[in-house]
RNA sequence: GCGGUCGUAGCUCAAUUGGAUAGAGCAACAGGCUACGAACUUGUAGGUUGGGGGUUCGAGUCCCUCCGACCGCACCA
């Protein structure tokens, strides 16, 4: 019995011996429809300018030829060149060798070979000026989830967040806490214009109240709002930290910008620069030849004034991205579109072209019902991403966001969240993980012997039914499909496999009976649903979703 | 005005990056439990993939051009 990738290359060979010159690659995948088979490829396309054929009869000439190996013909059940595609039936044994993988590896089933690569993943990062909201919660749960992913691909993965509290808006976040703890003793005092104007503050200040009394109306303005920043920093950075670690995302690295300033380590990056020769003198500034890798103009790095833009943050952070990983990716909203172009400067001037790498995560329209919200925290109207979580929980969140793709746009209606939370997918998945742990638990009281020699693997050789044997080749794309999350950064087809096998797993649930009189067929199905709970589990696992025994 | 992203079934979204007959869920309609969980399942209906051209064996996917939505166009962050 042959493996997968043993076949593929056995059919590759086939193609080689026929037509020396080409460099056939041959893949096999699940076919567009069940019925033509179960693994198909299309090898034969990408031959037929080579070979001046048509691709069905380069297909049926690989087939006869591959064919020739008794070893092919020990896996291949019956091979069909069709339009083309060369369509693959094979042997119940070869899935049943799969049941048996999920069986002896457990939750390391899937887990791909360490590639080497290390990769760093910043996402969710957020001005520390305001609670988390919706958008957030979009980008937390597809970061983290592809986190999972590649990790379980064999990705050495380093999670990242950037606190951005080196700017000017740290500057306003300290006005407005001034103004909501001077407000707290006279209610007319005046909100600045430029503040943070929801109630977030208004908690902190009367904490500080508490704690610090009238100290702060007695202290000098300049210094009561510097002192009065730091804390409403501290304290929202904190809660951003709670309500992610809430969310189950864990970061490797919480990264102050201010911290990197205090280093020194903006100046040294500046200075890398320079002796790059990518930085020139122009009206007094500095700029960034960012016109070199494509951007409409060049960029500011040090203004006139001598203070570095925010350019040149992004210049030192980067840098020291690049130092703990091969590929760097970064999450970005669809309004920093602008910085792909600089990134590539960036890399390009560091002797690393491509390592940067953006992923867009698009916009999020928030909808109450008919109204369109605002998500403008200066705008003080927000969704916070804990609002999100108490109404609809973090299960339904998770898989509700990691299941759309990244490059379309999301509109999300918070009334119909709710309303409708209970048609998410993800409990269509859970259930058929808790309704698997049912029949487990009824197989300890009734089939106690079958139950412990399925957990050994036993008996799996009585899976025939054609239900069983799509629920076990549903199984076997596990692998190949965390593989294709890494590679492809598209963590939503974890989501639609899930679904995919539960889905596979209650039509088999439906056909075939799993307690019976006959112990071999009951050996062998109950085989076949820990193997299932085993891969649901793990799926949602990477999803950061639970897998309850019950529901 | 210039640049970017997007437009797929009534609704929310897929389509493994140029491959087969464009697929799921929700909503609608018609069926299925005296056996392991009906939060399940079987079926029906629903499409000129925004419009039009082009590239090739083959286009939802690439190119051009209109239409529409959103986002950028700072010595802000």
């Amino acid at each position: 019995m042959l493996t997968l990738d043993e076949l593929a290359a056995r059919f590759a060979a086939a193609a080689r011996a026929l037509w020396p010159d080409a460099d056939p690659v041959v893949q096999f995948e699940a076919p567009r429809h069940a019925q033509f088979g179960d693994v198909a490829t299309n090898v034969a396309f990408g031959l037929a300018r080579v070979a001046r054929k048509k691709p069905q009869d380069i297909a049926s000439e690989i087939v006869a030829r591959a064919l020739d190996d008794p070893t092919v013909r020990a896996t291949v059940a019956e091979a069909t060149p069709l339009a083309g595609f060369i369509n693959l039936r094979l042997r119940p044994e070869f899935w049943q060798r799969v049941v048996a993988d999920v069986l002896r590896e457990g939750v390391a089933y899937g887990k791909g070979a360490p590639t080497g690569e290390r990769v760093s993943l910043e996402f969710g990062s957020a001005n520390p000026t305001g609670p988390l909201v919706v958008v957030q919660g979009r980008t937390l749960s597809i970061g983290d989830t592809l986190a999972r992913a590649m990790r379980h691909a064999g990705y050495d993965v380093f999670t990242e967040w950037i606190i951005n509290d080196a700017g000017s808006q740290i500057d306003a976040l300290g006005r407005s806490l001034y103004a909501r703890y001077r407000q707290l003793f006279d209610p007319a005092y005046p909100f600045p214009e430029d503040g943070y104007p929801g109630d977030y503050l208004i908690p902190i200040a009367e904490k500080l109240r508490e704690r610090d009394g009238e100290k702060w109306l007695h202290a000098g303005e300049n210094e009561a709002i510097a002192q009065l920043a730091k804390i409403a920093r501290d304290e929202i950075v904190a809660e951003q930290q709670e309500v992610a670690r809430r969310f189950r995302v864990e970061y490797d690295l919480w990264q102050s910008e201010k911290e990197l300033h205090d280093a020194g380590a903006i100046e040294q990056g500046i200075a890398r620069l320079r002796d790059l020769g990518v930085l020139y003198e122009k009206d007094g500034a500095t700029w960034l030849r960012s016109t070199d890798a494509g951007d409409d103009e060049d960029r500011v790095v040090v203004r006139k004034d001598g203070r570095p833009t925010y350019l040149a943050n992004d210049i030192a952070y980067h840098y020291e991205k690049l130092q703990r990983a091969d590929h760097v990716v970064d999450f970005l909203g669809p309004d920093h579109h602008g910085y792909i172009k600089r990134l590539d400067a960036l890399a390009n001037a560091y002797g690393r072209p491509g390592a940067f790498e953006v992923i867009l995560v698009q916009q999020i329209t928030l909808k109450r019902g008919d109204e369109i919200l605002s998500m403008s925290k200066r705008a003080g109207q927000l969704v916070t991403l804990q609002e999100v979580i108490d109404e609809v929980g973090v299960d339904a969140a998770r898989f509700f966001f990691v299941m759309l793709s990244t490059d379309q746009p999301l509109t999300f209606d918070l009334e119909l969240a709710k309303k409708q939370s209970s048609d998410n997918p993800v409990y269509y998945v859970q259930y058929g993980h808790a309704r698997i742990a049912s029949v487990l638990r009824k197989a300890r009281e009734s089939h106690a012997g079958q139950l412990s020699a399925a957990q050994r693997g036993e008996g799996l050789d009585a899976l025939a039914d054609p239900a069983e044997l799509a629920l076990a080749r549903r199984l076997a794309d596990f692998g190949p499909t965390v593989a294709g999350v890494a590679r492809a950064r598209a963590p939503h087809r974890l989501t639609k496999y899930a679904r995919e096998v539960a889905s596979e797993f209650h039509q088999f649930y439906d056909a075939c009976r799993v307690l019976t009189d006959d112990a071999a067929t009951t050996t062998a199905r109950l085989g076949l649903c820990i193997a299932t709970k085993t891969v649901l589990a793990t799926t949602l696992r990477l999803c950061g979703v639970d897998a309850p025994e019950t529901m």
